[in-house]
DNA sequence: CCTTGCATGTAAATCGTGTTACAAATTCCA
DNA sequence: TGGAATTTGTAACACGATTTACATGCAAGG
């Protein structure tokens, strides 16, 4: 009996069938396809015939051998903490855009925060020769790949990174002067998970803009998302809204004392809004909120929420555009960092600070 | 002048160097480290300095060589409409918790449902050699692949490909019976877009279990999600409340005789949510509204979302199950269609029927 | 007549691994 | 002791495209 399933699919066409079939060897159909450069003495009409023949043929390069030769992939890896609402989805969006156009696929690999993970994925995406990163939300000190890598929201100072970063002093001017305006004095700050790089920018910057604008911060109305027990593994979704649901909640505990939160993000801002409203607060009369990021959905929650527009698209369609330009240029100079431009995007989760009675 | 930068980086030891640093050949080496059966005549021994040796070197065997060999790329393909909030991800917690356990890595291709896209992103992911496809929402009628296919959501018939739906008359059963204990009787519906598969069977569903509940559907309160204009290129996020909210506005300026909608998604129960309050109606006081799949957000809107829970990460996990077993056996028979079970989640966007004033 | 240059190509090496077919040495056994 | 079987390995090819180095024929120029 003769097998049946053949490992190549069965009108599937090679370099040398195509030669063959042209009568000429697979080193000038070679030149011909790719255009190479040496390829400029053989005359039109053989370049015309063998163009012909490759489209009639439907004639495809086999992608292994042809990433042997040039040992490059066509694919980028993307290293992510988790496949979350809201940012990964919305820098990826603008990530696949110009990937896409330069016929580019991408790897994704999560690390879920794992120490391990986070140098182990890199190590394996490199075997499987793709020819850049993207780093996203992803702290990059301890990595030292041979190719090129864009980091998307992260802040080390790594020879081969490009950052891409957001102005954070900028955003925090916004948000605080904004509050300051409607009359908030006393505010809350939810801190981001210290995994996260651009928690500590933020927090800095914060402590900065606060100085500038006299405010004082009280320690007590301080406090943090805490990662402990986020793992995909269990199946609880890391970036659920939860994650702002439980630490207000703690807050409302102990002290009431504030007319306003700054969130670390839109996600756990409608988590914070929900422990809020459950513990009888109302938003944004007895508290306004502030989030970060301007999800899609921040617009259309209840209140929809004020919130500090990062261009997450934008950012990812830049990272990818800088990773790209560079893998195509290897011995180029490149940028290493790139700001955006944040924007404060008003709606219904603030309003005017009000003298309460105390809860 | 010596070349200094090669391609293959400084400390990269392959096959050969490894072989001459043992003083044996390549086949014996080879034949080692794949533990093959023709290695069975090799002494334990030599076996044991191999493997050392190979492990002391950091040899790691080139992704490209082996797959030309073996003509297989321990990476799947994952064919989605695009990264939206909510179903992409929950799905692809899932997935992404079976592949990495099984070392596959994937590459994700987004078609935006662009018909052309759909036909061409497959063959192009075949050329990379991905060992198997997933798809997401995404119709497979049309789609003919040399290697197993699992699709998620959809229905189509297609030999070599198995479905993984949800049992839609349970979730249409668990929602409208709801509603009909309510004492709701005249129920608005919003039908999916026609793009997505799941959009026709739920709505047979619907019309299905009304008339064993004898409901009266009224057509001019049924309204319909519209992807006119959906596009990743106009950076136009697809999946956004938009698409809910839009219908959900032009319904009530023609009719406002109904007390509950049930909505094709949660995305775009948010929006009508919005919608509805924009024009003056409470919810669930006025109108009740029921979504679909109980996205992670959906218990923390305000209102919470009553809605069928799809469970899409254990969808997504069984998914990638199917898809790993297939491909691992690949002349072994398969199931055509693994039915999951929709639950129903209430919470506050439900309430009873109040007989209102025409508004 | 001999060299040079150009046009038009081609043979063969290369990338790194997996595998088939075979060789040399040793042991076994009647 | 002669032949078969087993052990221990190796040479060489396949995978499919790219690329270097070289070949051939022909015209021009000295």
């Amino acid at each position: 009996m003769v097998k049946t399933t053949t490992s190549t699919p069965p009108g599937h066409v090679n370099l040398r069938m195509l030669a063959e079939h042209l009568e000429l060897s697979q080193t000038t159909v070679s030149l011909v396809l790719n255009n190479s450069p040496s390829a400029k003495s053989i005359p039109e009409e053989t370049r015309k015939r063998v163009m012909e023949a490759a489209e009639r043929l439907n004639y495809r390069p086999n992608y292994f051998a042809r990433s042997l030769r040039q040992s490059r992939s066509m694919s980028v890896g993307v290293l992510a903490p988790d496949l979350s609402e809201g940012y990964f989805t919305s820098v990826m969006s603008g990530v696949v855009q110009e990937l896409t156009a330069a016929h580019y696929f991408f790897f994704t690999a999560c690390h879920d925060w794992n120490r391990e993970l986070i140098e182990r994925y890199p190590r394996m995406l490199v075997e499987r020769a793709v020819d850049g990163f993207l780093l996203l939300n992803t702290p990059a000190d301890h990595i030292d790949l041979p190719v090129p890598v864009v980091a998307i929201s992260a802040h080390s100072r790594v020879e081969n990174v490009t950052n891409i970063v957001l102005d954070h002093h900028s955003a925090v001017i916004q948000a605080l002067r904004h509050l300051y305006d409607l009359g908030h004095r006393r505010i809350a700050f939810m801190r981001g998970p210290r995994a996260i790089p651009d928690s500590e920018f933020r927090w800095e910057s914060i402590q900065e803009v606060a100085r500038e604008l006299g405010l004082k911060i009280d320690p007590s109305c301080v406090i943090r998302i805490d990662t402990a027990g986020w793992s995909m593994k269990t199946g609880y979704h890391p970036m659920a809204p939860e994650i702002g649901y439980k630490p207000m909640q703690a807050l409302l505990e102990k002290n009431r004392d504030f007319t306003a939160i700054f969130c670390f993000n839109d996600i756990a801002a409608i988590g914070a809004i929900r422990a809020l409203k459950d513990a009888g607060c109302a938003v944004p009369e007895d508290v306004s909120v502030v989030g970060f990021d301007d999800i899609v959905s921040a617009a259309y929650t209840t209140p929809s929420l004020t919130t500090v527009r990062q261009p997450l698209m934008e950012m990812g369609k830049r990272g990818a555009q800088v990773l790209l330009e560079r893998i195509a240029n290897r011995n180029q100079e490149f940028p290493a960092e790139i700001t955006m431009a944040p924007e404060l995007v008003v709606r219904e989760s603030t309003g005017p600070a009000t003298v309460r009675r105390k809860l």
